[in-house]
DNA sequence: GACATGATTTGATAGATATCAAATTGACAT
DNA sequence: ATGTCAATTTGATATCTATCAAATCATGTC
């Protein structure tokens, strides 16, 4: 999985662009229909984002940490198929469509650069797809603490102590599982002495138990 | 579902753009670690994408058809993750990633239509997420009919005869489902009067009803 | 501290899908 | 036509996950 940490292009962005905001735990930052005007890089807290069905439906389509950025989902038909909503307290950087089509007239590499994150969204992707269509809900869940603790990891944190923003049913609504799913398989591998799971916080045992949780798939 | 005829754009790029291949069905048009050099619109055929996890699981992750591009999967790393096959013989143009960079920087318009194109494939990749996380397997088989009849439609094709290209094996792969589910869902869909099955070919007997397979999911 | 509320966990059971095995069909070469 | 091989379908069963119900826990309020 991505760990996401797109530091190379933030550092010119933040010089660039000073256009912070801060959001409430629980505010909207766009929903679904919406006009797209602009991308958004979190600079810290947590945001999902979550698409809805028409016959009432809906799944999370991302966790969004620090240094990463969301909004991609509106540029295809210049209305947002997503609404993303903080989780926490957070702040981001309002990246305005009319500033990425200037700065890509004058930098070639800033150009590259954004094809790069789009880039790395398609990739993030068609990671879930394979999650979500050939693993179990336990090599799922599996899969989602070692992304979160890698993406820790880039941030300066420790990959061994997770602190989720997020509730067990927004995992399950992640992972295409039941809430009831994801706790029993958290029990498990506490259990299995792979986590130690306390509220939110989760501390990793053993990280290699939990790598070789994924691989062991029925088949092969 | 996106129908996926970029239109505009495609015949934008059949003026600019004349370097065809022909490619046969079976072979490999990149392959996962590849550089990353180009993207690839289908002019006629069929193409499949799929990635592969380490432990060796595998799920086709795209069905591309005319007026289509793939090959996004390979701009975040320089790398493609994923392998792309012709189910058919096939036409593709290949547009390479120095012209992509060269016309950006003369036109507005050709700069957006890429980033138009990126954003549709990222929207297509969420569409999918919410099949795989939140349908039943019925569901996503008259998701996947619908979405084909669409795409036929879309190219002056008759919706309600489709030609599938590709094998049971394939779509439960892109399903996220075992080939006996797909073929005994074709079987009921059969026998409910939605669909007529004969092999490869299918004809949509019952638009409307296969559109209420997708929206009667047990919860609301 | 006792209470109210929402989140999470746990248990029992039902339902959906995978697995395994076998039969059938289709395409193609001989 | 006949045989062969791959693809598909069908059936019986096992496994996994969802569902329903209840208990427990956490948090904030009075």
């Amino acid at each position: 999985m991505p760990t996401g940490a797109s530091s190379h292009l933030l550092k010119k962005l933040d010089m660039l662009i000073s256009v912070r905001k801060r959001v409430k735990a629980g505010s909207i930052i766009y929903h679904t229909g919406s006009q797209f005007h602009a991308i958004y890089a979190v600079k810290s807290g947590f945001i999902k984002t979550e698409i809805l069905h028409e016959d009432g439906r809906m799944q999370i389509t991302g966790f969004y940490m620090s240094g990463e950025i969301l909004g991609f989902d509106g540029i295809a038909t210049d209305h947002h198929i997503c609404t993303s909503i903080a989780l926490e307290n957070s702040e981001i950087c309002i990246i305005p469509l009319s500033w990425i089509e200037r700065f890509n007239q004058g930098s070639d590499e800033l150009q590259r650069h954004f094809y790069k994150l789009m880039g790395r969204e398609i990739v993030r992707d068609h990671t879930i797809m394979l999650l979500l269509g050939s693993m179990q809900t336990e090599e799922r869940v599996a899969a989602f603490m070692l992304n979160l603790s890698q993406r820790f990891q880039a941030r300066g944190l420790s990959p061994y102590s997770l602190t989720l923003r997020m509730k067990r049913e927004e995992i399950g609504s992640y992972l295409g599982m039941k809430i009831e799913t994801v706790s029993r398989i958290l029990t498990k591998f506490q259990e299995q002495g792979l986590l130690e799971v306390q509220q939110k916080n989760i501390r990793i045992l053993d990280m290699n138990g939990l790598k070789r949780a994924i691989s062991q798939s029925p088949e092969i």
